[in-house]
DNA sequence: TGCCGATGTTAGTCATCATTAACGAATTCG
DNA sequence: CGAATTCGTTAATGATGACTAACATCGGCA
């Protein structure tokens, strides 16, 4: 027998594809509106020939929220660390995501609403990565303005993942390092808000 | 000839209260994950006695997306006119939408994420309303910080929507009020920045 | 009193899927 | 050469779920 399901193990470019393909159908659609034949159809096989990759819709799903969760964290974990100070780590924070989501707006759309379709085993798996990737978030803010609450930090990172996440909603508004750029500057001052105390 | 389809003709409670079931499981599980049956439930009825109310389940959807974002462009537009300028006008923009996203945090995750299972005559309704209220924010931004381009105005009131609206996923972290002034004071600093001509 | 509209109920009906079966071709490698 | 593994294909199969039918109940009200 094989082993039991190793993720990431060989990455064929066919399960790249499905992977790829099924991003852009959820972010449209849904999960559930979106039918494996379409997904199938969406790479050149037709439906059922899903399985011979994936053992079903929802492993899927959860394949792919976990490398999201995972690309996310580790990108963040590596860019504090190489950072010189606090500062200079929330710039990198903030550019790291601000690249992913422009460069990834399906996957970042999937991310933060399918995450109830995933089943139970990777689900919990997916949380504890946001939350580690939050919390890489927050011990940086902290860094930089202590005397804010820890909770009043995470209210506002969160607040800032929308800011930089709202780039699929205006698609096209602007060329994309003038884009960047914006959030950047959004981003950076609306967390300096930080500083106040009140 | 007459409007559409008048939206909210006789409120009758059983209305209202299906509605905002609606709205919670739509939210939580997605409009295709919840079934007509379990809304019933929610509201102590059960299944078909739904087509009582509603003609079917988009229409449902139908008329709480145009619910919404007619109640979202009309507080923004009578918020304006009632303010002495245009920071007071912004200031207003902004209380307004963090109230409703504090309010209603279901309605403003279904707001955003089901407009695609909304049936064509009524998704083109709702896509005005949002233009129009979107044009509101642009215009007062265009008073305040004249000297920036209309796009770059548009993907920020676009970022700051998604920072308002953040609230749904940073639930509980903070009292209620202490929420509010924060995301009033980082919405506020972040459109700040169109100060810049960069 | 007796009809009626409003509102429910429970049993179909019909589609739409996810998933599985059964079966082929091509590539590997013994 | 051949068996086995890989990757597809096209038919079931089985659930689920939206919507419809047929049938109560009940509060007016002519």
């Amino acid at each position: 027998m094989t082993v039991v399901r190793s993720p990431a193990r060989a990455p064929s470019p066919r399960r790249r594809a499905i992977l790829d393909a099924a991003a852009g159908l959820f972010a449209a659609r849904g999960f559930h509106g979106t039918p494996i034949e379409e997904i199938g159809a969406a790479v050149g096989i037709s439906g059922p020939a899903l399985y011979r990759h994936f053992p079903g819709k929802e492993a899927l799903l959860a394949e792919m929220l976990l490398d999201v969760s995972e690309r996310l964290r580790a990108a963040g974990d590596e860019r504090v660390t190489r950072a010189a100070g606090p500062q200079e780590a929330l710039d990198a924070l903030i550019r790291g995501q601000i690249d992913f989501a422009l460069d990834h707006p399906a996957l970042i759309t999937v991310h933060d609403r399918e995450l109830g379709n995933v089943p139970e085993p990777s689900r919990r798996q997916v949380r504890r990565l946001q939350r580690l990737y939050v919390e890489e978030w927050v011990t940086v803010l902290a860094e930089l303005y202590p005397g804010a609450p820890p909770p009043r930090l995470r209210a506002a990172t969160h607040a800032v993942f929308g800011l930089l996440n709202s780039t699929p909603h205006s698609a096209g508004e602007l060329p994309r390092e003038a884009m960047a750029v914006l959030l950047h500057g959004m981003a950076r001052a609306a967390l300096a808000t930080m500083v106040n105390q009140d």
